[in-house]
DNA sequence: TGCTAAATACCAACCGGTTGGTAATCTAAC
DNA sequence: GTTAGATTACCAACCGGTTGGTATTTAGCA
């Protein structure tokens, strides 16, 4: 509630932690988790190396944090936008998927997902991070999947399943950040949403 | 014409370059570009530093032969393929579909694309290999094009265009391979391919 | 005072990249 | 068809800078 704003860029005392999450989400949607060190992430927070590992026991451990972090984040972020307004669920999902359209209107380093780009580097590697990272999407996609099943419900479609729609969104944008970083052009995360909502115009549409 | 055979493992003379691109091609498939170092690359592929930088000017140098290696690779791979036979160009677009999924059926580590990695981690502060990755993700795009053209002529659909459906083929796919290493299920990426397979059989249903 | 948050200073290992040199291969003159 | 000489392919050792991580000290709050 009464949450103190950072009155400058400078970090009050106990706004270490925060800090550094923070700049844990820029600077790996940026440049991925690997390219992202200790020292960066500290510089960009402001804060000393020795506050850093007083708060996390290792880079890794800041990178299971930062993905719940993540999820606070744009659950907030979602949880206030405005989609949730339609009484239909389908309308619902659609104005989400509108919501997700307009998002990617922003530079290219602001449309990416932090749990999205860490999983690809360290899923291999780190177990800690990529079940954080799975939650993270899974978790996202889960506040979709009562409208789905409401959707489903009403229109009588049985060839799949909310979880499995849920979970299939959260590939297309996957998937359109990467081809929009790779043409350099927030468009193609655009494109991907419009298919994916021609999809599911057409298949609640068929039963209708 | 008489090129003899490596006899064993350890790489022939002349072989340290393509050693190297086949190193970098699953080193960073498994944990990304920028936690794959030179030394590590070098190791892999049974060479020494030296002959990597005989061969390649900088690491990223590498990375853009990288790139074009993988398109080599993966252009071989899907020319010898059979999902070329069908007759008709939809039904080699779900013979395509039904390739990629079958080859979603190996280990985790062999499922993801090269470009679609690199390109994640390096979009901002690499252009060359972000422009390699471009190339490849937008090369292999392409040569679906000229099907899904026909395809969109002979139902005569006209609310989309193929080299739209082409690059969102590539964007499902990648997004399937994004879940799959978040949740440790190549069944993610399946079911990312069946669901863009049924939103290609209602869009080129509707118009029959 | 007692406890915690943060700063300073430091380390061994590893980073991408360079060095000078050696051995295999190609070319061409004879 | 041999062989000198240029060229390519590669190796081992090394460079300065940076990495994630630690030990110790100082400042702030109750």
């Amino acid at each position: 509630m009464s949450s103190h704003l950072p009155a400058f860029g400078k970090p009050r005392r106990g706004d270490a932690r925060v800090a550094l999450l923070d700049a844990a989400l820029s600077l790996v949607r940026r440049q991925g988790w690997s390219a992202t060190s200790v020292d960066q992430l500290c510089h960009a927070a402001g804060v000393t190396k020795g506050a850093f590992f007083h708060h996390f026991a290792s880079k890794e451990a800041l990178g299971v944090a930062a993905a719940v972090h993540w999820s606070a984040v744009t659950g907030a972020l979602f949880a206030a936008a405005p989609y949730h307004a339609p009484a239909d669920p389908l309308d619902r999902i659609f104005a989400y998927l509108d919501f997700r359209s307009e998002l990617a209107d922003g530079p290219l380093e602001e449309i990416s997902c932090f749990a999205g780009t860490a999983v690809q580097e360290m899923f291999a590697t780190s177990d800690p991070i990529r079940m954080a990272c799975a939650a993270s999407i899974a978790g996202h996609a889960q506040t979709l999947e009562a409208d789905f099943a409401a959707a489903l419900v009403q229109h009588g479609i049985t060839c799949t399943d909310a979880r499995s729609l849920a979970l299939h969104t959260q590939a297309v944008l996957q998937g359109g950040f990467v081809l929009a970083k790779a043409l350099g052009d927030a468009a193609a995360a655009r494109d991907a949403v419009a298919h994916l909502r021609r999809y599911l115009e057409m298949l609640f549409a068929k039963g209708t």
